[in-house]
DNA sequence: TTTTTTCTTGAAAGCGCTTTCATAAAATGA
DNA sequence: TCATTTTATGAAAGCGCTTTCAAGAAAAAA
């Protein structure tokens, strides 16, 4: 009701020159309502336009009495500073870009939670946007958080294509790739190695007595993580037991009811493997409850061991053993660095390398 | 590295005054790169400012010639256009402001991909804020989006602060509350009535023979709608049955584990309960586990329903009855409200009730 | 052909701020 | 006391665009 009446205002106001006074309205004007602006804080407190701008930005420049009666001005016309005036016109913008493959995954929500809040706290803006793991979709995204001026951008992994890198590059703004890490960077890259994760959980299963592996993916050919998690199991596995693991993999990314579809061919194929490897938790979960359909006893028949540490994997019978990345270390790490290189305390990018952990829980 | 370059460019940038001329530049700035303009564009292709603005904005009011020209000289620039100039220049912007209580949740996480999926393909910005259930956090993420001059806002259900609430009338923006309807809105609402939700549960649970009901519930005090959806249950149980449900509630939300706490607290207080209601899906999971830990047999002994259809209900062992609300319906919804809103198509706010689908698996 | 209408284009005035630069007032030192 | 430094404030020049407004060119009508 009230936005119908003000859309009408301010269609309205468009067919009307503007009045260059900006204070005294003209006589038929006198019903409009005009978006406060820092000019009539100005006004009302009567001070100057840029005593007020400084007692926002910076107070201390301002001696109390002024900042008083400018903070009641602002208080009693409810101003809401323009931002998008503040950037154009400091030519620097509280504004970070940040993309990531999807919110549906718990993993990114998280990172997105924690760097949202922490950039939060500094008084920055954070303008989010996903891909769904296309490459031509993160390059729109690029472009348009840039076209907002943001100040920083952070991506997911070191995957991208050739117009995103040179974008950001061109866009001079500290550059953090994060979740993946491999030996180079654009700028800086914080994450940990995905091709690790899967040699890792493949060396395990055998150090631990598993003669015959299988291996459920999903996403292969999209989600470039899952995918070297997936060839890192399958070349360790190769390389420890002689035999490849039967591989199933699927194109729709998180699917529970595949885990167990995977786990059937699985079993089919190869009725002794002893162990398995999800690439996802969401995808581990389906195959624990395909076990329980089936009958066979989980660990002792068959290990089973996830990715990402979901939340399920605390709660299912029994508890899922799985590989959780340090998401909050990866969102604070990235978010320091960031604001590090906008306070100008870092100049340099770096890569950092960080420990997943191993988490064995009741599935092997 | 790169980037490392580009802050020492721009923070030297800013110890000089500009170069007036902004095209011969001096001998000693030379090696300066400087953001591309729309008055370089304009330079290369031999045209005026206002011809680019028009070959991006209004395409159709340039000669197919200078079109061609402007797209290569925007090419070979490859130029980005700085929206917060544009904005400020227009009055008016592509950005929507958003604002949900946790990315944490598969719900509101689709709902964010749906409505900026839809407002991507027409060119408007998402700008995304999360609360955690705070009203305090709701205001400022308020201030904020609407600091960064969003054309329209879209809150998470209809609870709000009175300032927030002014806040946003002031703003003179459209404004839908989504996800949550009653009989009153700020301005547009378009979800479903939780309270309903639970008063549906309690009677088909008791409509399909159950004599003893119980409740386990997360987050009441913060989460007004799961709490709606708990008082809609237990009022509806009691009614009907004459006997309070069991209810066993827990700070936290989203932990599954408590689903099965919650389990063994009310079967230890009625042993006779014969259907529990979960507030939401994690939970009922986790409950889920408890009983098959328990060799409490779903349904013959104990059916149970969860909410949101997450991923999981597909997936469990027996797959999880659920109530599910309609995210799509409720993204596509709003999305299309504000765009009508901001094309001018409608002009007045309106309450849009949804129906919830009560998907009925194995669990009774 | 001349007149009228329609299309293209450019000049210039801002959008609401930040940030020099200059100046007046106050504080400090000699 | 006067010269010097420090502090507080305001005036004004933009930030990179959009959008009138006016004018010239082209097309249509007379």
């Amino acid at each position: 009701m009230a936005a119908l009446v003000s859309r009408e205002i301010i269609l309205d106001d468009k067919t009307k020159t503007h009045d260059p006074s900006g204070n005294a309205l003209g006589p038929d004007h006198s019903e409009r309502t005009r978006r406060v602006r820092m000019q009539d804080v100005a006004r009302l407190s009567g001070v100057s336009l840029s005593t007020v701008s400084r007692a926002i930005n910076t107070p201390e420049q301002v001696s109390g009495e002024l900042r008083r009666r400018i903070d009641d001005a602002m208080r009693t016309l409810t101003y809401v500073p323009n931002r998008m005036a503040g950037s154009l016109a400091a030519k620097k913008s509280r504004a970070i870009g940040l993309i990531i493959p999807t919110m549906r995954n718990s993993a990114f929500a998280t990172i997105v939670e924690e760097l949202t809040d922490i950039f939060d706290s500094h008084g920055y803006q954070t303008f989010i946007s996903h891909t769904d793991y296309s490459l031509e979709k993160e390059l729109k995204a690029t472009a348009s958080l840039l076209s907002w001026s943001a100040a920083a951008m952070i991506l997911t992994g070191r995957h991208h294509s050739r117009q995103t890198v040179n974008m950001l590059l061109t866009a001079e703004v500290p550059v953090v790739e994060m979740w993946d890490v491999s030996d180079q960077a654009i700028d800086t890259a914080i994450g940990i190695s995905h091709d690790d994760v899967g040699r890792y959980v493949a060396s395990y299963f055998v150090k631990s007595g598993a003669k015959r592996l299988g291996l459920v993916s999903a996403a292969i050919g999209q989600d470039i993580r899952a995918t070297q998690r997936a060839n890192g199991f399958l070349r360790s596995a190769e390389q420890l037991l002689g035999v490849p693991p039967v591989h199933v993999t699927f194109e729709e990314r998180g699917r529970a009811k595949n885990g167990g579809v995977g786990l059937g061919r699985i079993l089919d194929e190869a009725p002794d493997t002893d162990a398995i490897f999800y690439t996802n938790d969401t995808l581990a979960i389906g195959g624990l409850f395909e076990c329980q359909r089936r009958c066979v006893k989980v660990p002792d028949d068959l290990r089973i061991c996830g990715f990402g540490d979901s939340i399920l994997s605390e709660a299912s019978n029994p508890l899922l053993s799985t590989v959780r990345p340090p998401h909050e270390q990866i969102a604070h790490l990235t978010a320091q660095h960031v604001l590090d290189r906008l306070n100008g305390v870092k100049s340099e990018g770096e890569i950092i390398r960080l420990d997943f952990q191993h988490i064995i829980r009741e599935t092997g």
